[in-house]
DNA sequence: GGGGTCATGTAATAGGTTACATGATTCT
DNA sequence: AGAATCATGTAACCTATTACATGACCCC
């Protein structure tokens, strides 16, 4: 259902949201992109970057508008969003808001796993992260509460609140593991199927 | 803080696993990955498997074992797992269950996009997505109950457990956040700064 | 004015996906 | 026996990340 992009990488995306306000250069997305954004919902990296911009332009989202050399700095080209650029913005965002993806956590694939490891291991592990996934969750909630003071208007915060839901139902979800793995039932079926392997 | 890994795609780690039972080719290492994990928590496809194995190979967890002829199929190489496989292994799984790692949820830009969006259409995309996103949870509930049925134990469900807590919680942040959006404040607000865009 | 660091981009390399190829099995 | 499908791999093609390069600015 979810419909092939000819350029797929999220970064993408955030590259057309901000032409769309007006045109500019690589650099200058990159800068702002990152202060924006400091890293939380897409990854940046400026080779990136670049890649994106170039598969933009390829495949007609974007132009380059004109070439600027303050007679300093290296030429920087500055590109403007075209139309069927503006267009693959609202309808790839309209998708991304409607279709749930399929994603791959990575914690998805350890908990398929978790058999592996003994019982009291998985307890002491679990335990580390459920400390490590409530420091996150504070600093979220610090980031936000300084922003709204700051009168930062909820809806550029929303992300963070999504993180947060996230974050908290993970906390809750391992916390009822870990009673779960503490049950003698599941201690003594383990040792009788692993016996003392590592 | 998160080990840079000789293998980093998590399809080499369910490799890994499944060699701790018993040496493979890798054609039984795809069709054992593939109904035992209906691509729910990892990528599976074919060409990735074969480089996975390169990989592992290369780094020396894994190693040739023979090469079987049953002088009608194609040459088949089985593979072990190695010492280092093993360790790595354990050690990867260890990683990934004590430190959360950085996720990047397609949803999560297309939030902190939102406001591109009318908060009209925001709310009847959200809705959308609720839909699906019950749809999705009962589907992994009906799942989960018939493999019990079937007996199953639960530590071989818990990532399903897992996604279900995360479903729950995403479906909850989502009626919220509609609500939010039909707020006269809100749709006001963005009227006056978006006037009337696409 | 020379050493460090910022600004800006390109190129080399590694990673991952799709498309292709080829013999075997099965179905009618 | 010919068509369709399964089993099994390889190779070609993109994508993404790291490493490298080069000129400008800033600080003593």
């Amino acid at each position: 259902m979810a419909k092939r992009r000819k350029v797929a990488n999220p970064l993408a995306l955030a590259v057309l949201a901000f032409l769309l306000m007006e045109p500019m250069h690589p650099y200058e997305l990159g800068r702002r992109l990152q202060e924006t954004d400091k890293d939380r919902s897409f990854k940046y990296n400026r080779g990136s970057l670049y890649m994106v911009v170039k598969q933009l332009r390829k495949a007609g989202f974007i132009i380059e508008q004109e070439t600027v050399r303050d007679t300093q700095r290296p030429e920087r080209t500055v590109y403007a969003l075209t139309d069927e650029g503006r267009q693959e913005l609202y309808d790839w965002l309209r998708e991304l808001v409607a279709q749930p993806q399929e994603e791959y956590p990575h914690f998805g694939v350890a908990l398929s796993l978790l058999s592996v490891l003994s019982p009291i291991e998985a307890v002491e592990l679990l335990g580390r992260r459920l400390t490590a996934l409530t420091a996150e969750a504070d600093e979220i909630r610090a980031t936000v509460r300084s922003a709204t003071e700051a009168g930062v208007a909820w809806v550029f915060l929303v992300e963070e609140e999504y993180r947060l839901a996230v974050l908290d139902a993970e906390c809750r979800f391992v916390t009822g593991l870990v009673e779960s793995l503490k049950q003698p039932d599941y201690v003594r079926a383990w040792q009788e199927i692993f016996g003392r392997g590592t």
